[in-house]
DNA sequence: TTTCTGACA
DNA sequence: TGTCAGTA
């Protein structure tokens, strides 16, 4: 399995992307329907994101948190993405310490809280 | 129980 | 953006 198809891969449902991004699942659904993410559907119309997903909402936040209003940040990030899923990863990713740090993040209760932000999720894909 | 859509403030 | 309703 390639990392294109690990970053493309719909694995969470909305609650988890809300505490991964930190954002509002309002919020999540707001972004969807102005396309800037594209998350897949199951069988009952239940989002489905993928790490690609979650990586593209975190960097949405990181430019509401600069200033930028939403339809910036779209001018912006849409045509980013296009180029984006063109290019080529060829590391090899460890699935141990992906699922570790991802467990962190999903089930820790409000304890250590280490919110993820830009980047954190890419570098596992691009070192 | 959780998520979904649409709507109002 | 938060929140409520009525569903699936």
């Amino acid at each position: 399995m390639n990392d294109d198809i690990r970053r493309n891969m719909s694995l969470f449902p909305i609650s988890i992307v809300s505490k991964l991004t930190e954002l509002t699942a309002r919020q999540i659904r707001y972004y969807e329907k102005h396309g800037l993410v594209n998350p897949a559907r199951t069988g009952g119309n239940q989002r489905l994101f993928s790490f690609y997903d979650v990586d593209m909402l975190l960097k949405i936040k990181m430019q509401l948190e600069k200033g930028y209003n939403l339809t910036s940040i779209k001018k912006m990030i849409l045509p980013k993405e296009q180029e984006k899923k063109k290019e080529k990863g060829t590391r090899e990713l460890s699935d141990a310490e992906l699922r570790r740090m991802l467990h962190r993040e999903i089930f820790s209760g409000d304890k250590h809280k280490t919110p993820l932000t830009q980047g954190e999720l890419s570098r596992f894909f691009r070192p």
